[in-house]
DNA sequence: TCTTGACTTAGAGTAACTATAAAGACTTAA
DNA sequence: TTAAGTCTTTATAGTTACTCTAAGTCAAGA
């Protein structure tokens, strides 16, 4: 039983953006006290932890919602949500091959700047210098 | 040399990003031609990369604007360069071990889908039905 | 010459936060 | 018991980084 503000820290996201989440509608399941405040539970929060994944690797909030609105709609979905994780999962690796491309420039990039600094050299690879 | 078109196409960015950094003040050394016509050469489209890398990895465009300006500089801020993209690298290597989890997570879910569609289950994973 | 098409800029629109502000309920110290 | 403080709520404004539209310039082909 967590409020936003402790939903928001054990899952590590924002309290605001836990509350934007709530008002684009990606958790209709969540109960409100009497005092109308939100009460996650830890269902709910694995939940959040659905939604982290699938913004983590672009999926828009729109996506997202259509998504919820199908495992709300029940077990005649899955077929269909099956197909959307499978190409969510299959997008988050084309990032992962991507991201390693760029890490790869970023290594040599850093290994340049070192030399240059021990060789105590010039940096001919700026594009200024190129001219 | 490209326009902004033909150097969009060649580095896959779109037209609109690369005249938005453009204007953001990434390319000041991207010469033009009489007709006020950008004009990218080679050495610039490796600028564009290093540019795109940087994006890639969450670095702002503030931040971004920052480091071509030491480059411009010229050579007395090659360390702060080098701290710059050194951060960048561990940065990036975080993302990378953050969007490996994630892809686990949507490996379990996509087996757990599929597992369903086989068996023709119940799906007691949904939080909705968790209630 | 006319018009087509690629370029330019300014500026509006959008997504996804991110921050601020105002209102209401509970807690506790004076 | 009342005032202060802390939590929550909502609505709404602001920000970033695009993304798109419109209006203008200019050179080359029909």
């Amino acid at each position: 039983m967590y409020t936003v503000k402790e939903a928001a820290d054990k899952m590590e996201v924002s309290e605001h953006t836990l509350r934007f989440w709530a008002k684009s509608g990606f958790f209709p399941f969540v109960k409100r006290n009497k005092n109308n405040i939100r009460i996650f539970q830890d269902s709910d929060l694995e939940w959040i932890k659905i939604v982290k994944c699938l913004r983590s690797v672009g999926i828009d909030n729109k996506s997202i919602k259509k998504y919820i609105e199908l495992c709300i709609k029940g077990d005649s979905t899955i077929k269909e949500r099956y197909d959307i994780i499978k190409s969510t999962r299959e997008q988050a690796q084309n990032q992962l091959k991507e991201l390693k491309n760029q890490l790869e420039l970023l290594d040599y990039k850093e290994k340049y700047y070192r030399e240059l600094i021990k060789n105590n050299a010039k940096d001919t690879w700026n594009p200024i210098n190129k001219k």
